[in-house]
DNA sequence: ACTGCATGTGTACAGTTGTTCACATAATGT
DNA sequence: ACATTATGTGAACAACTGTACACATGCAGT
């Protein structure tokens, strides 16, 4: 009976990850969300959700393998965009303010799982940045900027490239999309983070 | 009936919190934590948690001003702690990894609300951090550190410090309290981290 | 044409949830 | 001494939860 297979196949696959999304981006904490509650947003019956996933939590870890895509779709944005050194810091940073407004619930995602109850999750969303950053480090080289440091300093100074605009996320999610003003402070103000993080690679003495 | 109060005022309304704190430690996150649940593990009939809040959401918020009494002490410690500018940092990652680990499932409660999904508890405990920023600029215009910043300028600093800080929290909740090593890691690459910011700050022009 | 598989539906059930109500006791103020 | 208040209790209820089961349908490979 009823409406059968006149989907293509994983649909309500995707209409049952972007439902968790959606209640997420309304205000919604992820690990508060339940099954039933994920199917009725996703106009499916509870029952259909066994098909494609163990639990709410697999749910959630076949999220962040998406989101890795969208940091990759983004980096390459970043890298495309960004050709002269002298703008990389703030042309960067608008490219990351201008995802996370566009891909909101998504990064609110993010920004919950970082602390969130799943384990899997959180290890996943942290390897996320890690290659994140391995990625930073990569391109500095190529730019031959900060060439004086060592390989580990390096590194340790895009991870905290990274952290500082992971941080800003949760700024910019707890701020109205629409308010253009504080949007331009957050953008304004992890420029500058940036920039004094630089400022300290460009004279730090690697031992 | 029963044995009622033999307790001194207010005792329930504690063990309400700590069974909520404890549940968080558990690794449950606080956003999926509810009544009969913190109840249960209190050992309390549900019906007495409304005696003090008026939702769980409501606990969290009086949490988070319990919060702020654990951060001062910290604070006052540190300053007892910190005389000479050398080891300043040092010192002071120390004292905030053994805080992190003695009130492990407060620093917990407090990484979840960041991306939680109470509007006033996020708030509460920016407020938190944006008040520790302030000390912190205080403490090194007193100390006579870094004087060549202009106000907002120390201002964003010290705002970036407290962020790398409240950052690798999460590092620490993530690994298990007993491996020293790790935690031995995570406060050398923090101590680091600051470095890289403070040198940074040393050399900044403010405009 | 037939079989197996992936995907979807409806019904059912036992366990848990938040909340209300009427009631009991100790402490407090008069 | 007595009324009030703060704090605790148990029973009850309707709503919701996760999960299981039997069943229907289209698709792919034989």
């Amino acid at each position: 009976m009823a409406d059968v297979q006149r989907r293509r196949p994983g649909e309500t696959r995707e209409k049952l990850m972007t439902a968790a999304l959606t209640l997420v981006g309304k205000g919604r904490h992820f690990a508060s969300i339940g099954i039933r509650e994920v199917t009725r947003q996703a106009g499916v019956v509870p029952t259909s959700f066994y098909r494609h996933f163990r639990s709410v939590d697999d749910l959630g870890l076949q999220l962040v393998d998406e989101l890795g895509l969208v940091l990759r779709r983004m980096m390459r944005e970043a890298r495309a965009n960004v050709l002269q050194a002298d703008k990389l810091i703030e042309e960067s940073v608008a490219i990351f303010v201008a995802h996370a407004l566009a891909n909101r619930n998504f990064f609110m995602f993010m920004a919950q799982g970082l602390a969130g109850e799943s384990r899997a999750v959180q290890e996943g969303i942290r390897s996320e940045m890690r290659y994140f950053a391995n990625e930073l480090a990569n391109d500095l080289r190529r730019l031959r900027l900060l060439e004086h440091l060592s390989d580990s300093d390096l590194d340790m100074t895009c991870d905290l490239v990274v952290r500082t605009v992971a941080f800003s996320l949760t700024d910019i999610l707890s701020i109205s999309p629409e308010d253009d003003y504080q949007i331009g402070q957050v953008r304004k103000r992890t420029t500058r983070f940036l920039q004094l993080v630089l400022i300290g690679a460009g004279h730090w003495k690697s031992a």
